[in-house]
DNA sequence: GCGGTTGCGATTGTGTCCAATCGCCAGTAG
DNA sequence: CTACTGGCGATTGGACACAATCGCAACCGC
């Protein structure tokens, strides 16, 4: 697994030598998909910003069917809203959609982590560690966010199950914003509760304990939800 | 709610003086989705049926251009996979994937039914109680298949989450295929079975006990699982 | 007889053009 | 001044035509 590459079942990429970032070749509708994807994720697109058919058509050098069909997709994945003779705009979740995506979270991370243990390799969990360091390291607000992801997304690498990854992967997209948007306001001591309950996973997950796995990552979402509640300027 | 009525938020048929059935004016792409869902629900089209855009086209009087699309969005349910010029097949889970979509409904479902707690009538409740005795008395397995989700929908009926409700349903719908199958061989312990799991979650949704609630809808779910993981010969 | 290859038909992917709808603003009446 | 209404520009929805790709079958050589 690799950076962040948003979700969905991207192409294998074919017989290129190796897939570059999002599958170059192929279908476009799939490729401006996933183009959509990471501009709404890493913050360029912001929620409510209009997406205009032809714009994006022109931006990616196709007409405006395949753009058409990729605001079907990503529509699909709760990104965007799509609203007939109107037009298309970036997905907000006002607070009480947030707070449920959380308590969605809490049920179904914990299933892909179980999952995950069977098949998890030491390497896998060596690269926990690495990331970990990372993610304690930045001060970049938004590679602290970027990195996060990509710690608790490889914790699911040994999960083998398409369905459960894309819908686990679903509810951390659409509530993306809100972890970008806390990351700018935190302070030393939220990140030192996100150290020791990281340091926590990972030592469960490396005795391949899922009981401690399934509990120490509950209580993580759990609080978050709770913390990110705290600050109601964030869901004006 | 009525009917079967797929999934996904269907268009609220803006001013017609009240929704027929599928929305069916509109944007065509939603109206052909909506059969796609229909159709491979109640078993018109059996998993493996290749899907042609042109005949999907002409059937429902319109181009391939909204069929494409439609089938983008049914793909983003999981009912239907989509092949790079190669064409659509209804999708169809094997044993892993589907004991794996029940162990994620054994997760979100009993939340879905808390958080329908909170809003749930009396009226709502009369109405279980009704769909369950329909369930009970119908003869017929497809009927008595239909019926069945039917009530269990209606125990949403106070979750007012949308993405909820989706997520739910989707992993509901990606199962029905199994759900059909097995109705066929279902004997009369196994009906009674259902009947007093089915009565017991009535009874505590009546005293709004979601302790109650949760527990026997998490252990309808998982002896479903396991009693249809019994019948191998389904999974071929 | 069999494996590989090549060509054709069928089907999907995409660009272009036109129709349908919406939002907004000017204009008007009260 | 405000509320309504009509029309215009911008944008989306849909049909058609053409290009790209795939699957399959016939053919060829061994």
């Amino acid at each position: 697994m690799r950076h962040p590459e948003p979700m969905s079942d991207q192409q294998p990429s074919q017989d290129a030598p190796e897939g570059l970032e999002p599958a170059k070749t192929g279908v476009s509708s799939r490729r401006i998909a996933d183009y959509l994807r990471t501009a709404i994720l890493n913050g360029e697109l912001a929620p409510g910003t209009r997406l205009r058919q032809e714009e994006i058509a022109e931006r990616l050098g196709s007409s405006r069917i395949p753009v058409r069909e990729a605001l079907r997709m990503v529509e699909a994945d709760g990104l965007v809203v799509v609203k007939s003779y109107s037009g298309a705009r970036v997905a907000k979740l006002d607070f009480n959609e947030f707070d449920t995506a959380y308590r969605i979270r809490e049920r179904i991370d914990p299933l892909a982590l179980t999952l995950s243990l069977e098949g998890i390799t030491d390497e896998d969990v060596a690269r926990l560690e690495a990331l970990e360091t990372e993610v304690e390291e930045t001060t970049s607000p938004d590679r602290f966010v970027a990195l996060d992801r990509e710690f608790h997304l490889a914790t699911y690498a040994g999960c083998t199950d398409k369905q459960l990854l894309e819908t686990v992967t679903r509810f951390w997209n659409t509530t993306q914003h809100y972890r970008r948007a806390y990351a700018q306001l935190i302070d030393d001591r939220g990140r030192s509760i996100i150290t020791y309950e990281h340091r926590l996973l990972i030592d469960a997950i490396h005795r391949r304990d899922p009981i401690d796995a399934e509990r120490f990552l509950s209580g993580h979402i759990r609080r978050t939800r709770i913390t990110l509640a705290e600050h109601p300027e964030l869901f004006d």
